[in-house]
DNA sequence: GTCTATAAGTCGATAGAC
DNA sequence: GTCTATCGACTTATAGAC
């Protein structure tokens, strides 16, 4: 594990607070108090409490992306593309657990450029998710479901999957990336 | 469909711009623009902000226990349970899709006596779940799954719900409920 | 039941000393 | 790079006229 920055470290913390609060009931004082410093001190490394937010979100947003493009561009089946996708997300949820828990909730603070960007971000994961749903119908290795609406059911479940790990932090990380692929995917009813 | 008493009216209002914004970043003044008064004058009809936020959530809080609880009494099989429960969510959302929205993100916003009987409320309703889960694993109608892995897993995409429903929302109750039911318990892939 | 005026506090951010 | 002092805007909520 590096070094952290200065910044670095304001910018966990204040994902801590955020993710407890909500950003615009964590106030720049809050997250001073939290660094053991005076309110003002932060602007040394940071140029506005909204940078925070904004830089949080955008990197999260790009490590999607990034994982997103590995598993589109890997040479596997559509459903093992779908099963990687899963362990995308454990992945980036145990290493970064506290950014994670912002996206389904503190997007909306986003403002201008970062906005756009977020989106923009977003829009592409979800577009490359699409695909593989329908590339998995076409093989016929899921069933011919409504695609938005079993994609959004299964986006659901993993973003908001930090939340249960926060509380079960012992689990093997291979274990959790196969019970998730059973939730998710072969569902829980016996046959 | 009732007529709406004046605090009813401010109540889906709030509940529209609280999951718009945030409770945090909605002012009382934007609550009184969108009633068409100044803000004071809402106070003739509330006590407070956080008065709003606790009926909307003690509310739907309510909901869900009363829905569960006419599903536990109910003569018929734990999966059958199971498949009613998504159900329920499916009406719920439907029929309160603002108030709905606030359960993931803006409970953390509840104080005091409000927060107490909320959070009593959800463990209630989980605790209910929870059994409901593993006399399904008992009857050898789920898999033997990491129970409240799962539980969580289906109440993330149930919660959810209704980000989807309002851009869908020509959709037919039975039809999302059959559909819901595929997604979360016999799964997506084909076998 | 709605308004204007305003109290009392908190917000994000800056100026300038050290 | 950290501090104290402080600005100006905004916050929830109340007082009191109509």
């Amino acid at each position: 594990m590096s070094k952290l920055s200065r910044k670095e470290e304001i910018k966990n913390c204040a994902a801590r607070l955020f993710r407890k609060k909500g950003f615009a009931a964590t106030s720049v004082r809050d997250i001073a108090k939290e660094m053991g410093m005076e309110a003002p001190s932060l602007y040394n490394h940071i140029s506005s409490k909204q940078e925070i937010l904004d830089e949080l979100l955008l990197e999260i947003g790009e490590a999607f992306v990034e994982g997103m493009d590995q598993i589109r561009t890997a040479p596997i089946s559509s459903i093992q593309k779908l099963e990687r996708l899963v362990g995308l997300h454990v992945s980036l949820t145990i290493e970064h657990t506290d950014a994670i828990s912002l996206i389904p909730s503190e997007y909306v603070h986003l403002e201008g450029k970062a906005e756009q960007q977020y989106f923009k971000l977003r829009e592409q994961y979800e577009k490359e998710l699409r695909k593989i749903f329908r590339a998995c119908i076409k093989e016929k290795a899921i069933n011919e479901v409504n695609v938005d609406l079993a994609m959004f059911s299964m986006l659901s479940s993993l973003r908001w999957l930090y939340s249960w790990y926060s509380k079960n932090k012992k689990i093997n990380s291979i274990a959790l990336e196969q019970e998730m692929i059973k939730n998710l995917i072969d569902g829980i009813r016996v046959n």
